[in-house]
Parts: structure tokens; C-alpha cells; sequence
DNA sequence: TTGCGTGCAAAGGTTTTGCATGGCA
DNA sequence: TGCCATGCAAAACCTTTGCACGCAA
């Protein structure tokens, strides 16, 4: 199925580009714009949010809401290769990893709970391994 | 270690006992203020947020932003239990479940990436069965 | 030429903050 | 009495929307 009528425009070009070229990160609008306007690609933040939308309607682009953040990220969607989000909630560190015990749990959800989990949108929080070396010294140091 | 002095209200009260007694479901901040106003336990907004970041901060609340979601959702942490969140992104639905598969993800994520994992935070988004069944009739009708 | 895309500015919705007042200990 | 908590209103913040104009095909 065609989507609707729809235009090939620099904007368009920059936004999507931008975002190929930063696949290995998560982008905020603000990130993205900024990004642009280093490089004199200049695009409007509605024109922004309007393409965004549209990407990720076409499950071209990755939008994400962190836990205890207030402005969504993206990412462009390079394959169909299943990647896991690691978040430290400590640093911010974030780390894509692949990881076939997930697939289990997804599977055993299935069977249990009738569940078909949208594996693309799996992120799991916790604590880096330098931000728990900092946990362990700050200890010693009460 | 003690946190900093700090007073008992009845504010406090009825915003900790509602959320006690929901301690089943998620809750916005407006189905909180809308419950209590019911119960006629007026709290203003601007306590209600102050309130609920100080639980969080001493994780007796959860904080959790749902993707494609705009506002917060709270809820009370009854026990240590492990308790992973399956979000239908169809209907809304939120079902609570044990697993113990995401124990042996945790554990694998820690030795392979020295990422500890907070499993409180942990939240899968899918489709629950009724909407599964509800697309596949959608395909059949196309 | 047609009508989708853009930019601007304003609106929308949630959460935070400043400040004067109220109430707990 | 001292000082934290509250309520109100305004501000802050991210995102969406209305509208007129511009530009791709």
C-alpha cells in the first residue's frame, strides 16, 4: 500500500541524513536542530516534529521516552536486527545490545500472558559498571 | 541516613493512602488529584508533584513514563517483589507479572556488559491477546 | 498549475517554581 | 516560635497546530 501523495524536499533530506549519520545514538529534537544548524542546514522545529512523526509512523526512525526524561529521543532504524537498550540511570550511558535470553523472556510472555511483545521498544535501566565502581567509593568514603 | 527535617500533613496523608490503596494500578497525577477530590481530600497540584518526587526519591513510588505518552503514571511499591510492567500498545491494558527469564537476562546483561540492572524499571510494550485477535479480524475485512 | 511542505507564531498540556501564607512540632 | 509545607498563579518546557506562503512534480 502507497502512502499518500508526499514531496522529496532538502528538509527532508537533511533530517533524514542527519539522523543516518548519528544511527549508533539517541537524538532529541533540540540535538537534532542544533546538529543542522552547525552544518547551515537550517529546519524549522515544526517541520522537525512533522517529518519525525512521519518516520516513525513508517517505523523508519525509533522514538523513545527515557524514564525520569521529559523530551523524547530517535534513532534511525538501520535493519530489521533486534537491539536491546541499556540505560544507566546513574551517567546516561547508553548501550545497544543484543541479547537471545531476551528473546526467551519475550517468548515465555507470550505463552504466559498472551502477550506479543513489540521487541523494538525494549529498554532496561540500571547502573554502569563505572558508575558502580563510584557507588562502591562513595560508600567508603561515609 | 536521616533525610532533611520534615513535617506530617494531611496533605501528605490522603496523597499516600490513595496511592496505597491503588497500589494495583498506574496512576497520572490528574487521576490522583481527580480521586482525591471525590473523597473530598483537596490537595493542590503544585503539593501533589512536590510530594510524589520526594516518594520517588525515596523510592517508595514509581515513577513511569509509558511510551507515546505525555504525562507521568505513579505507583506505590508495596514489597522488594521483582514485578515487570507488559503495556498493550493497542489498548492500554497493563498487566503485572513475575518472570523469572528476565532474572537470567539481568544476569546475563551484568556479565556480559558489568550492566546492573534496576529491575523495578523494567517495562515491555506488545499487544495483549484481545488486540491481537482484534487485528487479525481488521485483515481479514481488508 | 496543484496541493503538499514549510516556517512562524500561538496554543496546548504537563510539570516546575516564586512567593506569601498556613500549620506542624 | 521556627521553619517546612501549602496553595495560587505564573513560568517553563516540549510538542502540536493554524495559517499563509513557497516549492516540488
Amino acid at each position: 500500500m502507497e502512502h499518500a501523495k508526499s514531496y522529496n524536499t532538502k528538509q527532508k533530506e537533511y533530517i533524514l541524513s542527519y539522523l543516518k549519520k548519528h544511527k549508533d545514538v539517541y537524538l532529541t529534537a533540540d540535538e537534532i536542530l542544533y546538529g543542522l544548524n552547525k552544518k547551515e542546514e537550517v529546519v524549522s522545529r515544526a517541520t522537525l516534529y512533522r517529518y519525525l512523526d512521519c518516520l516513525v509512523e513508517q517505523s523508519i526512525v525509533k522514538k523513545i521516552l527515557f524514564q525520569n526524561e521529559t523530551k523524547a529521543s530517535y534513532q534511525y532504524i538501520e535493519s530489521t536486527c533486534k537491539k536491546y537498550i541499556l540505560k544507566c540511570t546513574s551517567c546516561g550511558k547508553i548501550v545497544n545490545t543484543d541479547c537471545s535470553d531476551l528473546e526467551n523472556v519475550c517468548r515465555h510472555l507470550q505463552e504466559n500472558h498472551n502477550f506479543l511483545i513489540d521487541e523494538a521498544n525494549i529498554t532496561l535501566y540500571g547502573e554502569c559498571q563505572d558508575c558502580q565502581k563510584k557507588e562502591d567509593n562513595h560508600h567508603e568514603e561515609d
